[in-house]
DNA sequence: CGGCATCCTAACAGATACTG
DNA sequence: CAGTATCTGTTAGGATGCCG
């Protein structure tokens, strides 16, 4: 396996999303007191599943720049400062393998390849721009109340 | 820190979303061929962000779990039993920094302690189940991508 | 240019045992 | 009941170097 071997590999793949009780990682819901319109105990599984698609360190990240448009290995490289060349080489990869990215190769000297987003690829930005807007919304107010805690933290030591 | 030292500690929190150019992690996103609407080079920040905070292995998950309304520790524990005792343990005190989660205890014996959502932790439901629902409708299509890719690979192996 | 292959470390995360 | 403490294995992920 490449990245994200987190939690044992979901055993099936059953026919739509009607996941039939496969012994695996399973959230049962509780239903104690507050009401919860939307969560369906399903949904455990389906999380589990993008974390280990999308929530690796890089993925997301990769995903947004190539939204831009189509980028070259090294376009990404210099996109995404941060990232070493093995764990672009590995996301990359890991997200062709997935059918989120498409890889073309040009057999050109010097060799030149472009990645872009296939249609996969493209639906999920929309989750991920809803995340990143959630953070964007919310990232000042999480701030205060880690400060918080962290103080209350430091006083009791 | 607990959970999540994933990448650097991002250096400071500026006032709104703005984010000046702090050196921190960024995508510089390219401008090549594909048109894109949506898509702003500051998200990368906000994606490192959640990621940092809700990107591990159990944080969705807890946050499933009260979705269905308060909860004991052993009861989530019973409700997500794939996860130690340790890691519910780390994840809800790393929620309750975040302020996603709230947690009161009642002085009885035995003990009793009940996690719940704040508001904060309830705003990120929205997000987390777009994801969920892009899973539940896309998880076969990765399949069978991955299974042509693994079949292809196999071959020239 | 666009990668693999290798080495290495920090951390994530499981199991188990103990405590107020 | 609701946690801590410790010990340990596994792996994500960074640095570097080579190769087609």
């Amino acid at each position: 396996m490449f990245l994200g071997n987190i939690g044992r590999a979901s055993s099936v793949s059953n026919d739509e999303g009607r996941a039939a009780s496969t012994g695996a990682l399973r959230v049962n819901v509780l239903r104690l007191s507050g009401p919860c319109e939307r969560w369906d105990e399903r949904d455990a599984d389906f999380i589990r599943e993008i974390l280990d698609l999308v929530g690796d360190k890089w993925s997301m990240l990769v995903i947004g720049a190539l939204a831009a448009g189509d980028a070259r290995y090294s376009d990404l490289d210099t996109a995404i400062p941060a990232i070493s060349r093995r764990m672009l080489t590995l996301t990359l990869k890991h997200l062709q393998r997935s059918g989120l990215v498409d890889r073309t190769a040009y057999a050109e000297v010097p060799p030149r390849v472009e990645y872009s987003l296939t249609g996969l690829g493209a639906s999920l930005l929309s989750a991920i721009e809803h995340l990143a807007a959630w953070s964007s919304e919310h990232r000042t107010e999480v701030r205060r109340q880690q400060d918080a805690y962290d103080k209350s933290a430091a006083r009791s030591a």
